[in-house]
DNA sequence: ATTGCTAATCTTGTATACAAAATCGCTTGA
DNA sequence: TCAAGCGATTTTGTATACAAGATTAGCAAT
């Protein structure tokens, strides 16, 4: 599937937003965006509005856009949407999984494993996404499936401090551990319950993402 | 807060995609568009990608943009995750509204039972929505109220016709005060189960809805 | 007659030109 | 000195022009 400059854009000032090139609130000149992308206004102002629709920034009338990187608040929602996202997931998965779907579980849930033993963060990082990604997937709901990931895409650049927290990936892994175990016992409530512990973020974690936020907010 | 041309467009080709003057996988032609609504391609193009995020139209590069109306399965998941979404807004609500919120509750749902009474299924209808409305706002999660507002705007011209059948509108109602106890009794569980029943198509509203489809479909 | 190739046409994607609106800065008056 | 008004400049929104890829029709060859 070709793609088109705009698309290409689009993801390249997703990705400056989020390694924090542009800082909230900072206005996105058309026309500077255009001479670092070498191209004319037309695609960046494509790209913006993709950008503008999936929340990354604000498009003022007549006034321009702005980065909007959402505050401590709009993030804590967003993680508890996620949490109860996944929580439906796992919910439906619990009656709905395939045997082999239960198997790739499984194996997702080994890989994981095996990277705790070597520390691995970053790569934890990535099998643990696929971990949920299988459990998106076993819902059954392939509408769910795309919600489920598109959120997960827009969180992922605050999810990578969390990991850093000593003990925390440990601790990941255990919850995977019930998690699997309830929907092995096809107990949808137990693994919501399980999931939703998981992904939500409260006590430590809540003090760690905000500390990790404040750098960006100066 | 002023409009740009590109956004009426948007508004305007929505609707028209709804009330079916758009087929399903009919191409758009930017040209004749351009030419329909009186302007140049340019905010033709710009409301063309915003109804392909929102997922009414699919955007293949260099090819076109197509209508995608949704199929039976498709809009069975968009139920279901309506349903759960919906849940979710009322278990956080049990614990988490507020007196007033109660009361405009309380409100919306008066003013309901007034128009069944009436008979009057297009003002049910917008009556309806508002109690769903407020029932995200207190779920106490701007971006969870959002998210359901977003997807109950997507679905809005697929229950239109579901309040047709004969007798839907009072077990909607009694539903309503199902829902409502739950919430009084801050009932988290309950309340999600209420409204997941009420929300979700099952048995009989099932065969209405795919009844209701294959028109379009022709 | 059918299939494959080529050329003409059409459509999308991008660049540029133009129009309208907002911002900025200056001047002028109290 | 400060505020308000007015003009210049900047910036967004829209139109048009141009380029590149896709579709289609026609022609030729087997």
């Amino acid at each position: 599937m070709e793609r088109r400059r705009a698309d290409c854009i689009a993801d390249d000032l997703e990705g400056l937003i989020f390694d924090g090139t542009f800082t909230d609130g900072e206005r996105l000149d058309e026309v500077q965006l255009a001479n670092r992308f070498s191209v004319s206004r037309t695609p960046v102002r494509e790209a913006l509005q993709r950008l503008a629709q999936s929340g990354l920034v604000v498009q003022i009338p007549r006034r321009g856009v702005f980065v909007r990187q959402p505050g401590p608040v709009e993030l804590l929602e967003m993680f508890e949407v996620m949490a109860e996202l996944e929580a439906v997931c796992a919910r439906l998965a619990a009656s709905r999984i395939s045997d082999e779907g239960f198997k790739d579980l499984l194996d997702a849930n080994r890989r994981c494993k095996a990277v705790v033993e070597v520390q691995d963060i970053f790569t934890y990082y990535r099998e643990n996404e696929r971990f949920h990604a299988i459990l998106y997937r076993q819902s059954g709901n392939t509408f769910l499936e795309q919600e489920c990931l598109r959120l997960q895409r827009r969180l992922q650049p605050f999810r990578r401090g969390q990991l850093r927290v000593r003990g925390r990936m440990a601790q990941s892994m255990a919850e995977h551990e019930t998690i699997v175990a309830a929907i092995d016992a096809a107990d949808g409530e137990r693994a919501a319950e399980a999931i939703r512990q998981h992904v939500s973020v409260q006590g430590e974690k809540f003090h760690h993402l905000v500390a990790r936020l404040k750098p960006a907010a100066e």
